[in-house]
DNA sequence: GAGTTTGAAACT
DNA sequence: CAGTTTCAAACTC
């Protein structure tokens, strides 16, 4: 607690790092602040469709989300806790992997609160961890470069530094983070998400979540290797002697198990460890989400439409699985699963309880979905991706092998097709592969569906040049920031209801949008938008006011018509456009009457038709 | 599969 | 905001 005589022993201490110019630095940074979860009313409109995922800042559906703790990316390095528990580290034990990871992590979460830096880094002096921090990073960095090819699979396309750093993980990253930190400035480039990675929205990215799953398993430098997972509302990461946890509301604990100190920096905050043992709980909880999920525990279709590009798996949300990646998709297959996990209240409690048995692991991972992807991928390729990892010293194949030892009879490859196939159902109820083909755009534009869309670029597109990919995170949060600056509605949903209600949006009967409109029409000239250039055909919507199309004759029904009467069903845009087209009336009514029948049958796009659903499964609600 | 058409997106 | 260019999907052969 903060008695007196602490907080002297604090302010004492924080003077020695006032005299440095980071803290200087870090000192003028903006706090770290919270970032309020979107209102419930832009349910409609986000729920549905293309929207984005939490990458992508458009509204969405919340519902899933645990909306108690967001938190806004700083790209800062803190170099509070980072440099306690590296110089604590390095002092106490060879686990200095798990002290550089360590550093990593805390860039999010502290904002460089003089009182915990005083209380945590009595040890060493500032300049001296930060240099010892440095040193052991790049020692760090020179063993790694054998893991990077495994870590991730490389993209065709050169990268920039920035992206290298994204693409070889966390230690890579702080290393040269680290150094950066030193020679220039301390920008902390968000996209660097090798080991932490938080969004905005409170859930982690795909890349970081999956170098965080790597962790959790040990996978990347074998014993050196802590358990970790990262939560934007809960982190905590331990290693040997040292324990350190860190909790967002203003408390960050360190242990030393040996029993020499136990540091509560900020009151009343609970204390959190975990040890070494916490990779059998990760094994274990993994190995039980892939069963449960063979045993029909996924997330319901509603939760996969709602989490698009970055499926959240939140405090108090249910749990899903995160499924393999295929290699060709840049991150590593293995282990990319997170599983049940208690939430952070049942972490305190057992972890309270015993802090040697099995650590459940905060949840809060965020996937694309697109990691669903490549469902085609052969368990013998998956298999040798685990053996790869094991060739170079990954040591906790257990992670995979967990599933296997579960399931009685049934073998890998059984089993991994049966996953396989229920992530391809899913997959195609989602539409989430686009299969572009874009080849300039860099998929980087709206050009690409895939990008439009918001989802990654995955095995089945045949993009060249493509920067889509979550080692490119960065270039792709940045592609749409561009965009939406330009357009801010660029990712809002192209259709919408123009009804008030949800539940009249759905015929039951025709699978018809009878009040679903293109937000922003089209522009069709030629093709009469009876072809699928024109977007309001291709979204399985009439044209309307909102179109500046000619020769229209995509008559769709409007809200206060009725599907039946296909022959009647003239908008009142067509009827004016109409005017211009009576030559040809007598063989477009016929086409006219084949579109609508379409257009009542089925909503052809896949986009539409999840967003169709999703309207429907809303107003089942 | 190559070439053409088309319209949205991007650019000026 | 309008005109032009770029782009990739849709379409045709």
């Amino acid at each position: 607690m903060d008695t007196p005589e602490k907080n002297r022993i604090s302010a004492v201490s924080f003077r020695n790092f006032e005299d440095s110019p980071v803290f200087q630095y870090i000192n003028d940074l903006s706090p770290i602040e919270p970032v309020k979860p979107p209102r419930s009313d832009n349910i409609l409109h986000s729920l549905a469709f293309t929207s984005p995922s939490s990458l992508f800042s458009s509204p969405q559906l919340n519902s899933y989300r645990d909306s108690r703790f967001s938190i806004k990316r700083h790209r800062t390095l803190d170099l509070s806790s980072p440099v306690v528990v590296i110089g604590e580290t390095v002092k106490n034990s060879p686990d200095a992997l798990e002290a550089v990871k360590i550093t990593g992590l805390s860039e999010e979460q502290l904002k460089c609160r003089p009182a915990r830096l005083a209380n945590v880094s009595e040890t060493k002096p500032f300049k001296e961890q930060l240099s010892l921090a440095i040193e052991l990073a790049d020692s760090l960095k020179n063993g790694r470069e054998g893991c990077d090819s495994q870590m991730v699979s490389c993209d065709e396309e050169p990268m920039d530094a920035e992206n290298e750093i994204g693409r070889s993980g966390g230690l890579r990253e702080l290393s040269d983070e680290l150094c950066r930190q030193t020679n220039d400035s301390l920008d902390f480039d968000a996209g660097s998400d090798g080991v932490l990675q938080t969004e905005e929205m409170g859930t982690v990215s795909v890349f970081g979540a999956e170098n965080a799953m790597l962790e959790v398993a040990g996978i990347q430098n074998s014993e050196q290797q802590i358990p970790k997972i990262t939560d934007p509302k809960f982190y905590s990461f331990a290693s040997e002697p040292l324990q350190f946890s860190i909790c967002c509301n203003n408390s960050v604990n360190v242990v030393e198990p040996r029993g020499s100190c136990s540091v509560q920096i900020s009151p009343g905050a609970p204390e959190i460890t975990l040890n070494r043992s916490s990779k059998v709980a990760a094994i274990a909880s993994i190995a039980e989400a892939e069963c449960k999920e063979d045993t029909g525990l996924q997330p319901s279709r509603k939760q996969q439409s709602v989490r698009r590009r970055c499926l959240t798996f939140d405090v108090g949300g249910s749990h899903k699985k995160i499924p393999l990646r295929d290699s060709t998709n840049d991150l590593p297959l293995h282990s990319a699963s997170i599983s049940k996990a208690p939430s952070p209240q049942e972490c305190l409690e057992t972890s309270k309880q015993d802090t040697d048995e099995i650590i459940p692991i905060p949840r809060t991972i965020g996937l694309h979905l697109n990691s669903f992807v490549n469902p085609s991928v052969s368990s013998d390729r998956k298999k040798k991706k685990i053996n790869d990892d094991r060739d170079l010293g990954y040591s906790d194949v257990k992670i995979m092998e967990a599933p296997e030892r579960s399931m009685e009879g049934e073998s890998f490859d059984q089993h991994m097709a049966t996953k396989n196939r229920k992530l391809s159902q899913g997959l195609d109820e989602l539409g989430s592969c686009k299969r572009c083909k874009c080849r300039k755009s860099k998929c980087l534009k709206l050009y690409c569906d895939c990008f439009a869309a918001g989802l990654y670029c995955v095995e089945p597109c045949s993009c060249q040049n493509c920067f889509n990919k979550p080692i490119h995170e960065d270039l792709v949060i940045k592609a749409r920031e561009v965009i939406e600056a330009r357009n801010p509605l660029a990712f809002a949903p192209k259709v919408v209801s123009t009804s008030d209600s949800a539940i009249d949006l759905w015929d039951e009967n025709s699978k018809t949008p009878a009040s679903a409109r293109h937000t922003r029409g089209c522009n069709c000239r030629k093709s009469g938008c009876l072809k699928k250039y024109c977007e309001c055909y291709m979204m399985g919507v009439g044209c309307s006011s909102n179109c500046r199309c000619m020769g229209c004759k995509n008559n769709f029904i409007h809200k206060n018509e009725k599907c039946e009467g296909e022959s009647d069903a003239v908008t009142i845009n067509d009827e004016a456009k109409d005017n211009d087209d009576h030559a040809d009336a007598s063989s477009q009514n016929e086409d006219a009457s084949k579109s609508e029948r379409r257009n009542c049958v089925l909503l052809q796009s896949p986009v539409a038709f999840r967003s169709l659903a999703s309207l429907r499964k809303l107003s089942e609600l």
